[in-house]
DNA sequence: ATGTTC
């Protein structure tokens, strides 16, 4: 039997801004940043009850926020940015980064436009799919020992260019420069068993709503800062959507199993037991970031295959290079300085299914990119568009914004509506070529199962998170 | 997301 939550309560705060008053055991309010027709409104959908849940959490400051593509996730929403005072007790959750750690997105700029690489799509996408491992399993491009797995951990995407899987400029255009420094796979932290699943799939794309995609720059809403990240207008790109794999995914379960045994040491009691957590200054706290920043290390190495092996595709089929734009992490908790109330403080910053979005002059930025902000990269559904953003001077949410459409249908609801096979023949139809997995795993992807990627970045924008730099539509898509 | 149910 299904017992439904009672509808929680929200009022509106201003323009794509709701608020959920403090009530219960809540610590601080709930802001949901969403136009009406985005909030989450089907029966059964438990994401503002999630958001609820996490102003509960030991230490939090602010407001439990929500992003326009909000929607219900493991413990925390996805879509949700939650920080906590460290110096204070403030606690970090797993359920609040995801089990795909430190998943991401890149995207690469061609040095072509798409009228030249038009009669060789074909080709290009066969090269894509042939060179990209994907779907459920193993399949890796870059065969390696432990020990060089235990320096993938350690030093992310900067071991795969010292390997030669890339050039320096990569490392540059990654955020934290391709590797988290405080990542420590030591045994204990990183288990026999998460070891063995990424052995098998380094360099391999994933399932689910994990692309590689060929896109167009369709629009350019802002022309110099996009010619500052590197893109002009009918500019060919590949955007490559995915994550830390079954490395991550073990970690994650491995580490929900500790931590949930740990926080009753520390006596915290939360909302549900999927938001197990402990102290960010705690043994257990400290062994789940540096757990946590391992597997980060291997997705930002991972994706820095699948790059090798799209510039790979591209000089065979099309002749042309393919320079990083950035790379960037939609599932990360990350320790990070804050004013919060005129004080200086250190925050465990906590977004899953959000992006950070540093604005113009932000001292982490590469230099290149100081005076344009960081790319934000926002991949839509298959066969609609995506989108390249920049962070704004105050940004709200800890400078976070949007990650995606957000789905608002299960899995096995849109496996029910939609034709795997009849959906692929569509984007053909739409000139979109298709190179998939199985036929369910498009039809569990197909855009109707999604919110509108236009209103997600609307609502975001509009709320102040974020500025429109360009919008990007598909001209091929490897899905896992 | 995930060797799609340890």
């Amino acid at each position: 039997m299904t017992q439904h939550a009672e509808r929680v309560q929200i009022t509106e705060a201003g323009a794509y801004r709701y608020r959920i008053p403090r009530h219960g055991a809540m610590r601080v309010p709930g802001v949901v940043f969403a136009s009406p027709e985005l909030l989450p409104q089907a029966a059964g959908d438990q994401a503002l009850d999630q958001v609820v849940n996490v102003a509960a959490l030991p230490g939090v400051v602010g407001a439990s926020y929500a992003m326009p593509d909000v929607h219900w996730g493991y413990g925390f929403p996805i879509g949700g940015v939650a920080a906590t005072d460290v110096a204070a007790g403030g606690v970090v959750s797993p359920g609040g980064v995801g089990f795909d750690i430190s998943c991401g997105v890149r995207l690469l700029a061609a040095d072509c436009d798409r009228a030249e690489i038009a009669p060789r799509i074909g080709a290009l996408l066969d090269a894509l799919g042939r060179r990209t491992p994907r779907g459920a399993g193993r399949g890796a491009v870059w065969h390696i020992g432990r020990r060089d797995l235990d320096r993938v951990l350690r030093e992310g995407a900067r071991h795969a260019v010292e390997r030669g899987h890339g050039v320096q400029r990569d490392l540059e255009r990654c955020e934290d420069g391709g590797v988290l420094t405080e990542a420590d796979p030591a045994a204990g932290r990183v288990g026999d068993r998460a070891r063995e699943r990424g052995l098998g799939q380094l360099g391999s794309l994933g399932s689910g709503n994990h692309f590689l995609e060929v896109q167009e720059v369709e629009t350019v809403h802002d022309e110099a800062t996009a010619r500052a990240m590197g893109l002009v207008a009918g500019q060919v790109c590949v955007m490559i959507h995915c994550g830390s794999r079954g490395l991550g995914h073990q970690i994650c379960t491995d580490q929900v199993r500790t931590m949930g045994r740990a926080m009753r040491r520390y006596g915290i009691e939360v909302p549900d037991r999927q938001l197990a957590c402990v102290p960010a200054d705690s043994p257990e706290g400290r062994d789940y970031l540096a757990a946590m920043a391992a597997a980060a290390n291997y997705a930002r190495a991972n994706r820095q295959l699948l790059t090798e092996s799209s510039r790979a595709a591209f000089a065979e089929t099309v002749g042309h290079g393919l320079d990083l734009v950035y790379d960037i992490s939609h599932n990360l908790a990350k320790i990070e300085t804050h004013r919060v109330d005129g004080e200086t403080r250190r925050l465990c910053v906590h977004r899953k299914g959000a992006t950070r979005a540093l604005p113009p002059g932000h001292p982490e930025l590469p230099p290149d990119l100081a005076e344009a902000g960081q790319p934000v990269l926002i991949p839509g559904t298959m066969g609609t568009a995506s989108y390249l953003l920049t962070g704004v001077p105050d940004g709200d949410a800890w400078h976070s914004t949007c990650h995606g459409a957000g789905r608002v249908e299960s899995r096995h609801q849109a496996a029910r509506e939609v034709n795997g096979g009849r959906l692929r023949a569509e984007l053909e139809a739409r000139g979109i070529a298709v190179r998939g997995t199985t036929a369910r795993g498009l039809a569990e992807e197909a855009p109707g199962a999604y919110k509108d990627i236009d209103a997600v970045v609307t609502a975001a924008e509009g709320a102040g998170l974020c500025r429109r730099v360009a919008r990007l539509v598909p001209l091929g898509v490897v899905k896992g």
